[in-house]
DNA sequence: CCTTGCGGTCGACAATGTCGACCATCAGTC
DNA sequence: GACTGATGGTCGACATTGTCGACCGCAAGG
């Protein structure tokens, strides 16, 4: 495979930098940080920026991401062909279980959350279409670790990170996490990334049996779980969705 | 001001181009459509595959959009300031006028939906983050018509597109409204782009009084109209959080 | 079995993006 | 108020880099 564009790479990067830092960029930190000569970082920055990919602060003359991200998106969701066949999945799974639903695909080192329904109370929630979970210590993420051998090359060889006393730190407790998740078809996840939330999820594959994406249902310990394990409930809801879901879009072709 | 970095520009055409068509691109319309060499528009479309801005189907070679721009398009709504200044009185405008809310900001030729709280009834609703809306027949666009020059720049000459019936096609109608508009301090919009959906949108400014972005609730004609008119009370809420979120944000620096 | 379309590769060429010195401006400071 | 040290931004020479169009292999369709 010929190299990549130089030019492109590096506006990626660029972008990547300001989506990272919480703050605003300077034109000498951006350079600073990638090691580019600040011509080089300008004419890149000039170029997104009329491109609506950045927008600089009128008076401080520092960068941040533009609108234009925001729209594109936006659009990527309605191309997006799992999601589209999901949403009235999601919506079932939400109402039957009581519990909030996540959608979400595999995407560098993480799950991206591509559809998310609320829990069905009125409590107040963020939508986190958008955001990464990590793999290692969700349901969604452990589902695509067993299923998609991807997702386990990007685990790669270094540490996890933990996140509370029952994260699952050791590579060798993942993988034999995911060959019991092989076995039964299903994944959980207590209390291993937030304190008091446990989630169950299901591999969601298409008409070739490829793992596309994963479904779960995430709430608080107390709803979720009985007597220290996941409500077969539940599971049985979350696992009939997946099914439906991968149905549907087996379907899809014909 | 140098010229723009060409490699960058046609990867954002191709983006955009992306983003447009419903369905997937090849290889080779993508390169007809821009008026590329075969070889050029690979080059470019690699680059951006392995940076996860475009995805590539797997059995039938064609170019989506990527979920890196999900996730990029999330991060800006994370940094925007106006957004996350007006999230708490958005909810509160919500909630006292009982209609949806819409917060906007210009981009292009039209008004970036960069905040939406659902009506506060249970019917279904989605969430339009991230999605246009016109700048001559929507309360948010009218706002921004009359006070920001850059937004009346955008509008041209060239002939204004009809929706319904109350449309406002003509320029120098439009020109008149917005010199109401400013008068009065608020616009409205009834009608003038979905049948049956009225809406009132005040002006959100910066410390230095520079429009920033708008708010508008939006409802049906039944709810929102009394008479034929807005109702004053509604007026009043939206004004009240318009200037609310202003103090807000001049309020940001200090 | 040839044709026609596809996505993808290759290598020569020169247009193109890159580099680093340079400029203008501002804020702080002695 | 001139100095200092930041900043964002410009410029033009250079050669790296991206571009182009011919070519390849494959699959579908006549």
């Amino acid at each position: 495979m010929p190299g990549p564009i130089q030019s492109l790479s590096r506006a990626a990067a660029i972008l990547r930098l300001l989506a990272g830092g919480e703050r605003r960029l300077g034109l000498s930190e951006v350079a600073a940080s990638l090691d580019l000569a600040k011509g080089t970082a300008h004419g890149i920055l000039r170029t997104l920026q009329q491109e609506g990919f950045v927008e600089q602060d009128a008076e401080s003359g520092k960068y941040q991401l533009g609108a234009e991200l925001l729209r594109l998106g936006q659009s990527y969701l309605d191309v997006h062909e799992l999601r589209a066949r999901a949403l009235v999945w999601a919506d079932d799974l939400a109402r039957a279980s009581g519990e909030t639903v996540y959608l979400g695909v595999l995407h560098q080192r993480g799950v991206l959350i591509v559809h998310h329904v609320f829990r069905p109370d009125d409590t107040r929630q963020v939508l986190e279409v958008g955001s990464m979970q990590p793999l290692h210590s969700t349901a969604l993420g452990k589902v695509l670790l067993a299923y998609d051998p991807v997702a386990r090359g990007e685990l790669g060889d270094g540490p996890l990170e933990s996140y509370t006393t029952r994260t699952l730190t050791e590579l060798s407790d993942v993988d034999a996490e995911c060959a019991l998740i092989r076995e039964r078809g299903w994944a959980d996840a207590v209390e291993e990334t937030w304190e008091g939330v446990a989630s169950i999820g299901a591999l969601i594959q298409d008409r070739r049996r490829n793992p596309v994406g994963a479904v779960c249902i995430s709430g608080a310990v107390e709803t979720v779980c009985e007597d220290g394990f996941v409500k077969p409930s539940l599971v049985a809801s979350v696992r009939s969705a997946a099914r439906a879901i991968s149905r549907d879009l087996g379907a899809g072709r014909f």
